[in-house]
DNA sequence: CATATGATGGCACTTCGTGTCATTAACGGT
DNA sequence: ACCGTTAATGACACGAAGTGCCATCATATG
């Protein structure tokens, strides 16, 4: 078989380790691909761009506004937030800790790799309000909802992969929402 | 005299006209550097890339972090970020809204130009936390502030772009905070 | 065994962005 | 008016990113 199976994987993996021997910027394209066995040309077959190998993985967008979609009906916009981050939290976080401290550590060290990263937190905020609209949440309302809970989450995924003692991702999701409820900003 | 006056001013009129025109991604930058009068090597002298040209004329994170600093020192940090926020919409906004709404409008248009302006935001968010844990306060405080602050602008300038009626950005600035204040979010 | 289909390779091409050195204008001192 | 210094610009080569197009190979299906 010439064809070795997963070359999406390999391609990321390869990506990955590349990244963190020598930075995403000294990292060159064909680099990855000839660790992974494949072309420069497979690459951008798999891959928008080279920032994109570092995202592809899980769609958070996707799994929330599913969950959004499929809460129950009575809850409100509040209640549905608290409820996507901490089903969020367990399902693509929880136990990974270290592979995430990782991959924020990669981001944050790249302002290339920042910008997109930003612009996936926009584009969450975008499904989100979009996912509560559905559900026939006014257009502010959505927006602003949308916008804390994924302010909550990214400061609390922050805060999580940065301090070594904390265990799980929940408990800091709920940290971050007592500290904003209680803060001065909203009295 | 042969060097012209203001080539950085030439170039970024240049770029925003032929963006318009054409798109940000069909125009290149020999394109831009032609109809200013210089050479495509001398852009990068001015732009570190070609998305800057878009960013570069006013920093508001320069201005937001002057105003944190020389705020008197008995406001805390909520009432810190109203007046901020005031006095960057009279600043750098208001009487703007048509050159405003364009400038959104090009930025929307172009995903390199949303993963440039969503890590804008993201420094805004740094540069404010910063200053505000210069003022006293503790981390997680200030960077909930910081937050609030920057989404609450966000929200309030697309908002303000937006829609044809509105007239002052501070309106709009008041609209968003008593509309995140009255939500469920935060009870 | 033949053929259709999908994954990969090869290659030329444009654009972005940088390093390096040459050239030109402006400025200050004498 | 002359000269040397400095800062802005030009010229050119180059590597890396990303795309279009077609060839090639493996696998499934009949």
């Amino acid at each position: 078989m010439r064809w070795a199976p997963d070359a999406r994987g390999r391609l990321e993996r390869a990506a990955l380790e590349l990244f963190s021997e020598q930075g995403f910027s000294a990292t060159t394209v064909p680099q990855i691909t000839s660790r992974a066995g494949l072309t420069t040309r497979t690459f951008f077959r798999y891959f928008a761009d080279k920032r994109e190998v570092i995202f592809g993985g899980t769609s958070i967008q996707d799994a929330a506004s599913t969950l959004i979609a499929e809460a129950p009906a009575n809850l409100d916009s509040a209640q549905v937030i608290r409820h996507v981050l901490a089903s969020l939290a367990a399902s693509h976080f929880e136990g990974q800790k270290e592979q995430m401290a990782a991959w924020r550590a990669i981001i944050n060290s790249n302002n290339e790799l920042r910008d997109r990263d930003a612009r996936k937190r926009a584009d969450l905020i975008l499904a989100t309000r979009t996912a509560l609209i559905n559900r026939g949440e006014t257009a502010l309302a959505a927006t602003l909802a949308a916008e804390v809970g994924v302010l909550v989450f990214q400061v609390a995924l922050e805060e999580w992969t940065a301090q070594p003692g904390l265990r799980s991702m929940e408990a800091s999701i709920e940290r971050i929402f007592a500290a904003l409820q209680s803060g001065s900003l909203f009295r």
